[in-house]
DNA sequence: CTAGGGTTAG
């Protein structure tokens, strides 16, 4: 129905700061359930309009701002927000608070995050769930669970999502005794019945430490069906741990659930070929050819994304975390600068040198490529494209799926990870 | 009700 408002919307002749507000809250709260980002761009294509026609924003204003900055990684304008509420001395409330927590955690700048925490006043749950989700984003279970005790003392009631980060919190840095905890004495301690997204937390907490066996027992003892997510958590977990037999089950259940979607089968693919089974890779996908499910087209641009960045920031239990830190240790020491088709390993040096400034960019691309290169083993040429989000921006025709690239590997190819590819749309419908 | 937080993986 949102295409109806803003018809509707359209009509109006000069609409009013609360007309304002309304159109771009309207947009604010259907980009959480849409899966590209093109209703957080078109917010920000509005605010522009906004802007135009001389109407001030207000608090509510820039709270949609802030989740759409915060949706796209783009960490310049979501800084400008924050800047214009101070100038104008707009008040730091707990809407505003819980957005710029959020918007920063996503860019990559915790303390920016801890800093708008610290000076929110009246801090509500809401508030507190940013801030333990950040922290949890950003592998430090410490200062998640610091946070988490601290809203006691504050005498602020934990909610069932306040749970489910703190549990998100423990999954990726391997508390598996202090996540099984907080999920068996959620009812009794916090009156809050344990809901799906829980069980998929457990399953999760438990099947990145390895524990296959509970995590599928964890399953079986749901009250509820288990989801797509529940069974890709474990899927995935099979697949970093080598226990084919429990992947193929997940996949079965995945695929039940989500026959259409490319990537599970790319998460099969992916397990084949890590114990080196190239001709099962190959089956799979003779499957997916069978099923019509169709692989995203390959493409040399790159991107950068925050969800990779939070990704490999923020998981200690991934396999390749250490191996990444290393080697971007590595290329800090090196220096030089390269054309932009260079191999990856030349381009890292030249984002290096110039993006410096740029926190966001700076720490995300760094570390997408890095992925990218240790997830290829090879100098797969990449294109790099600065200031990706503008490009979206400019060029819509531009879009981003993950990234699947087909890399060269003893044996054969296997899908790559590491990033989402930027395509432009008529390529993706052309497959 | 013109406002904010959430699990998988890439």
């Amino acid at each position: 129905m949102l295409d109806v408002s803003r018809y509707l919307f359209d009509q109006i002749t000069e609409p009013d700061l609360a007309t304002w507000n309304t159109i771009l809250s309207a947009y604010a709260k259907s980009s959480t359930s849409n899966e590209d980002n093109s209703l957080s761009i078109e917010t920000l294509f509005l605010f522009n309009e906004m802007q135009v026609s001389l109407t001030r924003p207000n608090e509510k204003t820039l709270v949609a701002l802030i989740g759409a900055c915060a949706n796209l990684g783009v960490f310049n304008q979501g800084t400008w927000a924050h800047a214009y509420i101070l100038r104008n001395n707009l008040e730091l409330n707990r809407f505003v608070a819980t957005a710029l927590i959020e918007f920063y955690a996503k860019c990559g700048c915790l303390n920016l995050a801890k800093q708008v925490f610290e000076r929110a006043v009246r801090k509500d749950t809401l508030c507190y769930n940013a801030m333990i989700g950040g922290f949890a984003i950003h592998g430090q279970s410490r200062g998640a669970l610091d946070v988490f005790d601290r809203m006691r003392c504050d005498g602020v009631r934990p909610d069932d999502i306040t749970l489910l980060v703190v549990m998100y919190a423990c999954a990726h840095a391997g508390l598996v005794k202090d996540g099984r905890r907080i999920f068996n004495t959620m009812e009794d301690e916090y009156g809050i019945e344990p809901k799906l997204e829980h069980y998929g937390c457990l399953v999760d907490l438990l099947g990145r430490a390895g524990k296959l066996e509970e995590a599928k027992e964890a399953i079986r003892d749901m009250p509820m069906e288990p989801n797509a997510v529940v069974w890709r958590s474990l899927l995935g977990a099979s697949r970093v741990h080598g226990n084919l037999e429990l992947g193929q089950l997940a996949l079965k259940n995945l695929i039940e659930l989500e026959p259409e979607t490319s990537g599970n089968y790319v998460l099969l693919s992916n397990m084949y070929a890590s114990v080196n089974k190239w001709d099962d890779v190959e089956k799979v996908r003779e499957v997916m050819k069978d099923q019509g499910v169709n692989k995203a087209p390959g493409s040399s641009f790159v991107e950068i994304g925050g969800a990779i960045h939070e990704f490999i920031l923020g998981d200690k239990t991934h396999p390749h975390s250490k191996e990444i830190y290393m080697k971007l240790e590595e290329m800090n020491r090196k220096l030089h600068t390269y054309g932009h088709n260079a191999s990856i390993k030349e381009v890292l040096f030249d984002i290096e040198e110039e993006e410096k400034e740029d926190a966001l960019t700076y720490h995300s691309e760094k570390l997408a490529i890095a992925f990218a290169l240790i997830a290829s083993n090879s100098s797969v040429p990449i294109r790099i494209i600065k200031n990706l989000r503008d490009l979206m921006v400019s060029h819509p025709v531009f879009h981003p799926i993950p990234h699947q690239i087909d890399v060269p590997q003893q044996g054969g190819l296997e899908r790559g990870g590491g990033g989402v590819i930027i395509c432009s749309r008529d390529l993706v419908k052309s497959v």
